[in-house]
DNA sequence: TAAACGTGGGC
DNA sequence: TGCCCAAGTTT
């Protein structure tokens, strides 16, 4: 039995890791999607989003012949969608020029769009077993517990110092575990809020336990304040086809479909507000909204009310957007198909009841 | 370097 | 108007 801190982790994920579908094959594909889809994601969700993508998406090459489009759709609901777009690119990029291959090493990895130093490094580790050690949120906060660092994890110099302190951990030809088992240990044992430490294999090397602070650690920085606003959108309805646009790329929700929309202003009504919008973003004039709903939904320091509204045209030539790619005039089922931001998938998803409402009543 | 980028779940 | 959290990257 080796007592040493690393095995002692070691030990712990051989008897405790979860089965996932990418530990089953350790398939850089495989490895590559669940790093990106599990940043700044919980597992539960994340291996729903990861089995689904696997049976469209089976490989690289698969993925580079898709339609962005529906690489969002695969993605819808998970936020942060420059992840999405960026596997797509990068795929291409793979296909294109390494012949489907993936580079191996750390900085042949990081060169690929989505994917910076953490990504690299567990790509490399994990899926071609390189000697290079992670350091991720668990990562941190295992770290600052078991050496009581007290300076902010997120300072250059305490994230160096993290960094060192895994690299002389790392055992030589184990980095797929080791680095997994730190990771898996700071998600289920060294956990945020109520760590097991009564149980914890590693208890005896815990300098925060021994002082008695390892609530207190890691120490982070206070969080943005939250910004409160109320938008408004219109669901414009013509001969059965609903208008919709798609966002601009560089934007947030890049790429994504949208009902036109915006915040509404001091003074103004969320009925003015989704007027004023549908003419400045689309040169619509729209008239007569009539509330459908409100729907609450937050996005980074966002706590969002959208006002949404049945609104309906004068005109409907010429369409001139100006916060928007391209629009269409599209089928329910089309709708259906497209990726939404959450907050307007909320106002699909009740779009979707009314009609069923409506459908019964009517037979 | 700090801010922006999304979302749903646990407590 | 709840707050904090989740396997980060980009600009």
């Amino acid at each position: 039995m080796d007592n040493t801190l690393s095995h002692l982790l070691m030990d712990w994920f051989t008897r405790h890791q979860r089965d996932l579908p990418w530990r089953r094959t350790y398939s850089p594909y495989h490895v590559w999607i669940s790093e990106i889809m599990l940043q700044q994601t919980q597992m539960e969700r994340g291996v729903e989003y990861f089995n689904r993508w696997m049976r469209k998406l089976p490989d690289v090459e698969a993925l580079a012949e898709a339609r962005e489009d529906d690489v969002l759709k695969l993605w819808e609901g998970l936020g942060y969608y420059s992840r999405a777009r960026n596997l797509h690119r990068a795929a291409c990029i793979l296909c294109s020029v390494h012949g489907g291959c993936f580079p191996s090493t750390p900085e042949e990895l990081q060169k690929l769009p989505g994917i910076g130093p953490y990504t690299a490094r567990a790509i490399a580790s994990i899926a071609f077993e390189r000697d290079v050690c992670v350091v991720d949120a668990n990562v941190e906060r295992v770290c600052s517990r078991l050496y009581n660092i007290d300076t902010p994890v997120k300072n250059r110099d305490t994230r160096k110092r993290i960094e060192e302190i895994c690299e002389a951990l790392l055992p030589p030809g184990q980095a797929r575990i080791f680095n997994q088992a730190v990771m898996e240990f700071g998600s289920l044992l060294c956990s945020p809020r109520t760590p097991g430490c009564p149980v914890c294999p590693v208890r005896e090397f815990c300098a925060a336990l021994r002082e008695g602070v390892v609530d207190q650690r890691p120490v982070l920085r206070p969080p943005a304040k939250p910004i409160f606003l109320d938008m408004a959108t219109g669901v414009l309805r013509r001969e059965g086809r609903f208008f919709v646009q798609k966002r601009l790329s560089d934007d947030v929700w890049g790429n994504l479909w949208e009902f036109p929309g915006g915040v509404v202003e001091q003074g103004e009504s969320p009925e003015q507000a989704v007027i004023r919008e549908y003419l400045e973003e689309t040169g619509l004039t729209v008239s007569r909204p009539a509330p459908i709903g409100r729907f609450k939904h937050s996005y980074t320091r966002y706590r969002i009310t959208l006002h949404a509204f049945f609104v309906e045209a004068e005109t409907v030539a010429p369409v001139a957007l100006t916060a928007a790619q391209e629009y269409r005039w599209s089928t329910w089922e089309e709708v259906c198909s497209l990726a939404f931001p959450a907050g307007h998938r909320k106002l699909v998803e009740h779009l979707s009841l009314l009609r069923k409402f409506e459908m019964e009543t009517n037979s």
